[in-house]
DNA sequence: GGAATTGTTTTGAGTTACTCAAAACAAAAT
DNA sequence: ATTTTGTTTTGAGTAACTCAAAACAATTCC
């Protein structure tokens, strides 16, 4: 075999049998399975929020020679296709990750940047409805908490 | 009187009378009253979802030779003394707006970009509690909604 | 009212996080 | 195996800020 293998076909062990899960999640998003875009998927299986350039730093230890460009292209297919979200919390560069499909919100550390998921605030789509639409047909709400984390807490209360 | 009146004395005409409740503003904020930080605020008066390179056009039509830079500076400084807010969704430069202290939220057209205040959903706090806030201790709830706003519902509904 | 102090603005340079386009290349369809 | 189509590389360019030093102006203090 002298080309790697990309197909997705039946895995010999399970950095193969990954590929082949995300080969086709790619394929049946509509896109063509590439070895950079299964780089960046995997990369982005590890960091759940992770920066283009994150990613970046991460898909060239495994396929080096991947350009920036070739991620941030990457990563534009996969948000069109649905593949992965795009959040972009105030301050931050844009962050990608994979949780898609349901409306789940975020929460982002003032501290130390550290983002994690959380589920909508009330159990069903409370967020959804703004109080007065001013004639807009709303398509998505988004939220974003803002905080301190945990750790975070603990440091700034030091004597 | 040879030096421009910034002082927020009686007001002589309605120009001067809004400076001095610009002015005001501004001392009472602890900060220097100065005439690009009136021209800021004034700019910002009339333009209720304003970018820092809209007020410096809006600025310099009345105070020429006042630097893109500077506007930068006042809306920093103003934003630390919370006397405008700063609000940076998704693929837009940062927006400033005069109305503070309250918890209100946006809603913003993906077609036109334009931006509306809309007031929390719920009567009461209610984006304000994540389901689970994960150990943080959570300061803020940012709302935004996007969608189609009336007129751009109307020209993507052309024949 | 004038000098000292402190904070602000100008001027000029630099950075981050992208975006665009053309040519080389690789995956999928035939 | 060849063609077609879509992807990646290479290289350039941009928007929206941020930083620093020197000039300047608003308060404060006398």
């Amino acid at each position: 075999m002298t080309t790697p293998n990309l197909s997705g076909g039946a895995g010999l062990h399970p950095a193969a049998a990954d590929a082949g899960l995300l080969a086709g999640g790619i394929r049946s998003a509509g896109l063509k399975v590439t070895a950079p875009r299964l780089a960046v998927l995997r990369a982005l299986t590890d960091r759940p929020h992770a920066t283009a350039d994150a990613l970046f730093g991460a898909v060239r230890a495994d396929l080096p020679g991947t350009s920036l460009q070739a991620v941030y292209g990457v990563l534009a297919s996969f948000t069109t296709a649905g593949l992965v979200r795009k959040i972009e919390p105030a301050g931050s560069p844009a962050l990608f990750e994979r949780r898609v499909g349901d409306n789940h919100h975020h929460i982002v550390c003032t501290g130390c940047g550290v983002v994690h998921d959380v589920d909508c605030a009330v159990g069903h789509a409370p967020c959804l409805t703004p109080a007065d639409a001013l004639g807009f047909d709303v398509r998505a709400a988004e939220v974003i908490y803002w905080g301190l984390c945990a750790q975070c807490q603990a440091e700034t209360a030091l004597p």
